[in-house]
DNA sequence: ATATCTGCAAAGACTTTGCATGAGA
DNA sequence: TCTCATGCAAAGTCTTTGCAGATAT
């Protein structure tokens, strides 16, 4: 979603004024809060941590600035299979970031990891352009998640 | 989940018996849906197919039946970000089965897709037997999607 | 016989929507 | 000024739970 009435440039570096948004306080404090966090914060999550500074501002307005951040391709949305949606920011300053997770099945525990990253990240290049091709599919995103028991709840 | 007591080997084929589960009606008449399919069924779109046969399941018992083959390995769970959860039987007759998706975020539609396993496969075994030495997991499963527009909703 | 399983209804958890008020450009 | 954004409350979805009756072994 480039531009809220569909046209123009894709929407890259989180300038929403760029695209028609207005850059509201809410919208900064959620933004704030998933750019000082290496957590994968639910939209509940994110609300509390909003709420401590900014009281004022509601869980509504938190589930649709982030669903607005996702649309925008600004961060990205996750689900673990906890039964709610979680949410990380899809770049840091060095670009467009990789998010591969390894999730325990025991507790929940959430490690983005990046060895091997390179090497998945080269075959993902290829696959990706080869299912392109077969399924005429335009991909604009993938996501690897390993499941397993962290090492306390083996 | 092996045995419901959690002792014993792993369940692999499906004994429900051999692990000292009930097979009933109920339980049967999903796994036959299941096994039916090509599609990745919705927890309610399996209790309407099972309704057709047997109006009297509930959707409650699919919810319980569903989960307890989550549990037991002889179903995977996916989340394809659309707030249902879907399930597939793991393996097909030529034993566990890989579940590589391509999500269209247009209008839902999945595609399992079998091109590539080969090296994909290849490489996430090397890579599980990385991380799961790095950061002390032991992996389970694995889970790859790709997101993007299909044909139609380009 | 008896521990499991089932169905219904109700509750629970997460997320979205309606609407009047408030705020950014 | 005049849309767009916000907050509250209510509603919507999907899923889980409590409990009495039914069932598999």
């Amino acid at each position: 979603m480039p531009w809220k009435d569909g046209t123009g440039p894709p929407w890259l570096q989180g300038k929403f004024k760029g695209c028609g948004y207005r850059l509201t306080v809410p919208r900064q404090a959620i933004l704030d809060v998933l750019n000082s966090t290496t957590e994968h914060l639910s939209a509940e999550d994110t609300y509390l941590k909003v709420h401590k500074v900014h009281p004022a501002i509601g869980l509504t307005t938190v589930y649709r600035t982030l669903e607005l951040l996702v649309q925008t391709g600004m961060v990205f949305k996750f689900d673990f299979g906890d039964g709610r949606a979680r949410y990380e920011l899809s770049e840091g300053p060095k670009g467009i970031g990789h998010h591969h997770h390894l999730v325990c099945t025991g507790c929940g525990r959430i490690i983005d990891y990046t060895d091997f990253i390179d090497e998945e990240v080269e075959l993902l290049k290829r696959t990706e352009k080869g299912l392109s091709k077969k399924y005429n599919f335009k991909i604009t995103n993938h996501m690897i998640q390993f499941h397993g028991l962290c090492e306390k709840c083996q």
